[in-house]
DNA sequence: TCTAATACCTAAGCAAATTAGGTATGTAGT
DNA sequence: ACTACATACCTAATTTGCTTAGGTATTAGA
């Protein structure tokens, strides 16, 4: 099980797009969602993600609550309405991307 | 037509890529037949193409023939045997990140 | 007691874009 | 002749956004 490159700007995307989806996370738990739903391929580090979720914040695009279980500290995550709009955008960039990649690197469809 | 992002450390990517199925190529060409492909929506800057292939060229992924047409100067570049073995490591992992954006970003699949 | 997992974080370094220039020739319009 | 645009190459400063490599602290299990 190989780990895969992660292409520079895609981050903020999968951050989005998951928070989008399944509410509210905290960064561990997403270094591990991210790794269980790719079947390992793709791993977050954890020295990307805590200042893309910083950056995130101070777009507004997420919103921050601290949480306490188990005497550890966690801050869950939230999308705001600004942040969702933002997530439609990137993802939308993200799906033309891919399908620009498809025809570049598959000859049948050019 | 908007434009759209380029991933960064998807260039070289795209470069051998047609480099590997249109045999030889020039950069301003290379500049027109990515947008020719992607239908104008994705544009490949000089300032990101020309330092790219003298990279791929100091890798020996690529080698080069100059020539002369209308009195300008072309620098045809062509893939040499280790750039294919490196250009299908490359579509490799492209397709395994779009896999991989594709089960993080759609939830059904998930 | 030691290790691994959980949970947060930062900083240095590096790669690879963007942006913004530059040179030079050929072609077409006014 | 002048202008503008296309062709065709190039570089350099800057910015972005990762990787790598640390750090702190708590809890659980062997």
């Amino acid at each position: 099980m190989q780990k895969n490159k992660l292409y520079k700007g895609s981050l903020s995307t999968i951050v989005l797009s998951l928070l989008k989806e399944q509410g509210k996370m905290y960064g561990y738990q997403i270094t591990r969602e991210v790794e269980k739903i790719t079947n390992g391929q793709l791993k977050v580090t954890e020295g990307a993600l805590y200042p893309t979720l910083h950056k995130l914040e101070a777009k507004g695009l997420l919103s921050v609550e601290m949480a306490k279980v188990n005497n550890r500290v966690r801050k869950y995550y939230f999308i705001t309405e600004k942040g969702k709009k933002e997530t439609a955008n990137l993802l939308n960039e993200m799906k033309s991307f891919i399908s620009n990649m498809e025809v570049l690197i598959n000859p049948k469809l050019a």
